[in-house]
DNA sequence: ATTTTTTTTGCAACTAAGTTGCACTTATTC
DNA sequence: GAATAAGTGCAACTTAGTTGCAAAAAAAAT
């Protein structure tokens, strides 16, 4: 398929067949997926996966995402940033298009159509005065 | 010193050495800290310091707090709940008391004193309608 | 088209954070 | 001061991810 080559190409990256294989499997989800997922799914070696994870995420063709499981999950990057609803019981993750600095739970129950949120995780990332110098 | 035992007492856990080390350490910071810093400092058995917080946290005297650094840290729960800013360069942690739903980044840096915030994490854990029944 | 250069791949071995099994010790209860 | 129940610590394990290095494959040069 012409189109997945493209894709590496775009984002000038050479296309092997690994990469290939990659690009496919994430193109076939709705949700994030861990590397886990993608050795088993892909057959590729871990190694090549974790490398090509993290080729991805410097390319800005993959979003790296925390969701306090241990491990991390991702997800293309051509869809516009959101967050996410993750069930503590089942683990089902819902995304939900909210911007940070709107009052938001029940925009999150609305749009997840989940239950209830019983917690949340809210941490910023920056620079101090000093490394900021 | 009774403090600690009483402490311990009142969250009806059992008074043991491992504990009043493990509760007096943990006083004596200002800071979330990592498990593998309570071990350096109490030079407890790790199984033991890990089961500890476990059981402190269970028991409400801790949170646990994940700072996407690859281990979880830890802070006692006698202060109101609040959010954190960390440095992506140096890795310093400050407080923010803000609520989640105030609007948000003045406040973050008014309160941290950082340059600037670059990135921040905002998920959701709940149950959904499956899990809920 | 063949050679050269550069990048990518995959195996094996390693690391860091945390967990499990089990015998031993220590606290609380009677 | 037993008996009972809970906590501790060693060793061995697990899970997620990384590093070194030689072989393989892409792209560039000839
Ligand atoms: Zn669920
Ligand atoms: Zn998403
Ligand atoms: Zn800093
Ligand atoms: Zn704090």
């Amino acid at each position: 398929m012409k189109k997945h080559t493209d894709i590496l190409l775009n984002n000038k990256l050479r296309v092997t067949e690994p990469r290939l294989v990659m690009v496919k499997v994430l193109h076939s989800q709705s949700k994030p997926v861990s590397a886990e997922y993608l050795i088993q799914k892909t057959q590729l070696d871990k190694v090549t996966v974790y490398r090509t994870l993290h080729t991805f995420v410097e390319h800005g063709l993959l979003r790296e995402i925390d969701l306090r499981q241990g491990k991390l999950l991702y997800e293309l990057a051509d869809r516009p940033e959101h967050h996410h609803v993750v069930c503590t019981d089942c683990g089902v993750i819902e995304d939900v298009d909210a911007c940070v600095f709107e009052s938001l739970q029940s925009k999150v129950l609305r749009d997840s159509g989940f239950a209830k949120v019983t917690d949340h995780a809210m941490e910023f990332f920056g620079l101090c005065k000093q490394c900021d110098a």
